[in-house]
DNA sequence: TGTAAAAATGTAACGGATTACATCGAAGTA
DNA sequence: TACTTCGATGTAATCCGTTACATTTTTACA
């Protein structure tokens, strides 16, 4: 591997002009720069961009917490971070957390080795202590899909409230009086946000919230048909669901069905996230869109704009959502279905 | 940021022992450890890894070039090099390519400016170029997933044409006489494979091979809703159709079903990879599981042992397939269903 | 032609950790 | 006591670009 010395040996200049041919070309004399340029060729030099790293203290790498990658909608997010990072010149460093704190604080402090310049959380948890804390400064962090209440950090986010209490007035329109949800973890903002959604609309309409219709699951498959189970095992009627994400509501359409219950015609049942499979599913799920991409996007040039000192305060941003009305849900059945069976 | 010098100088001693103090401790007294260690602490010194990694060469980062992180059996594949490369001390740069080859090239390059030590291909295209060749060297690169034919790079693979000929003999056994293929790119070597396995089953069990019944995807849910369009719009009889993935089998699926047909009484569908989501699609999907963390681990354990020059010749690991029956496949019908309608 | 200004190029310090080699003191041996 | 050996520690070179500052060359104009 040849270093810059020895292109400037067969150049016959210093390593300064080199240096300079390739960053301020414009201070080469066009003769020199030519000989330079050959000499780079034939040597087929390539910088070591460590020691350009290491000399200017600027990694050009972000770290990205990610609690899952194998979750749909993130894989989105992480698809727009990639983009932005590109035609700003970083490269990302992505984790997945599975949403361990250890983990999580383990790899914050590649900012303090000095291995990244900056850190973006997919997830309600601050990853630094306290004594992390660049004074009166900003984190190198920003925050992305889920509300992280630490004021020094930028954030893109939903409205969720909002986004939940639309897909409920949706439900509440159909007819629906007696509305069970599927819960993401209760350690999840995004679920308190949800679930604060869910009740402004409920009230709104003069329909009493039901503590024993709220159903716990952790975004997966699995738990959304764990928790419809649930469901069919209660008493209370219920003719519609409200999932917290995508997932479950497709796993809870799989356990439905399996009782032989008919979507809409029996028992309604949303998501949120509308990820590409709830397109396909049968039926199309009724869900939230949400722009996957713009998170990344926006979060990575929040994060540039931290790094290069241009903000001056935490920018909290929201994006819009997007209720689409697909075919899991329809008007309340006349008579409540007996789910237990 | 406190760098080696400032706590040499309060622990009284020289950069070397405290250096030696932090690699190997044996070295130095317990006395002068102990002061040492206790400067470190009172400075809330760490050791800067750009430097580290600038000195050493080394920079025990990993280059993955995944053509979609949106694919579930990715992601799977992620977390499984993810962990690995935690145990071995490696970081992973996760690149989203698109299947671009100018993108994972570019990438790739990152061996060659110092910024990574190895590479993870997750398919089957050789980013670096001749004169990047090592000599007779191994490539600091593995590939993982699709088989890629460069002898200097160790890989770790299924053996599609097995696991679809065991499939399609699945087929074949239910009677089924008429299968459409939905297939990947042409140019991915694994449909190439797939395609073999199908034609070795068809073969075997005396079926004629029909290239009107080969439809073209990309491995995308939409792609199989296409397919199946196409398969529903042309007039050979069919009663079953062999997907290249599982995402395309969900995505025909809806199609056919759309069409008012019933999986698997009218047709049968079968699918590859085993995601998550056919466990709970209706009716839960009948395909082939891969070990797809397992295939992530052995990537990164492979690329290790290249790093370390302990692999003497590129190794190609072979994982088992397993064939999934669910319900997606079925008897085929007595009489061919009229597709068209 | 002389001189000042501008352009081109060179010199060398620097960043932070590692490590080969040098040094020093103490313990061990004849 | 003199000499060897070993453990503990220090010194300084090294990795490779970048860049402030110094020096040389060229250009411009009186």
């Amino acid at each position: 591997m040849s270093n810059i010395r020895e292109v400037a040996d067969l150049a016959g200049v210093s390593v300064a002009t080199v240096s300079r041919t390739l960053q301020q070309p414009e201070l080469v004399s066009p003769k020199t720069r030519a000989r330079v340029t050959r000499a780079i060729e034939q040597l087929n030099y390539k910088p070591n961009l460590m020691a350009v790293k290491f000399r200017s203290g600027k990694t050009h790498n972000i770290v990205v917490l990610v609690p899952t990658v194998a979750n749909v909608f993130f894989a989105r997010v992480i698809r727009g971070m990639q983009e932005a990072a590109a035609a700003e010149g970083y490269s990302l460093l992505l984790v997945n957390t599975m949403g361990d704190n250890v983990t999580e604080q383990n790899y914050a402090r590649m900012i303090h080795t000095s291995q990244a310049d900056g850190v973006v959380q997919l997830r309600a948890f601050n990853p630094f202590n306290d004594n992390d804390a660049d004074d009166q400064g900003l984190l190198p962090m920003v925050n992305a899909c889920e509300i992280l209440d630490t004021p020094q950090c930028p954030t893109v986010s939903l409205d969720n409230r909002l986004a939940a209490a639309a897909m409920t007035e949706h439900l509440v329109e159909l007819g629906h009086q007696h509305i069970a949800m599927i819960k993401g973890p209760a350690s999840s903002p995004l679920t308190r946000e949800r679930m604060l959604g869910f009740k402004d609309a409920l009230r709104e309409a003069r329909l009493k919230y039901c503590e024993e219709l709220m159903f716990d699951g952790d975004f997966t498959l699995q738990s959304g048909f764990d928790a419809a189970d649930r469901i069919l095992n209660q008493s209370h009627p219920v003719s519609a669901i409200f999932c917290e994400n995508d997932e479950m509501a497709l796993g809870a359409i799989s356990r439905l069905k399996a009782a032989g219950l008919r979507i809409p015609e029996d028992i309604s049942v949303s998501g949120f996230d509308n990820i590409a499979f709830s397109n396909f599913s049968d039926p199309p799920l009724t869900t939230i869109a949400q722009p996957a991409e713009e998170f990344g996007e926006t979060a990575i040039n929040l994060l540039v704009d931290v790094l290069k000192g241009k903000a001056k305060r935490a920018v909290k941003v929201i994006l819009p959502y997007q209720l689409i009305i697909r075919n899991s849900t329809g008007p309340a059945p006349a008579q409540p279905v007996n789910l237990t069976r």
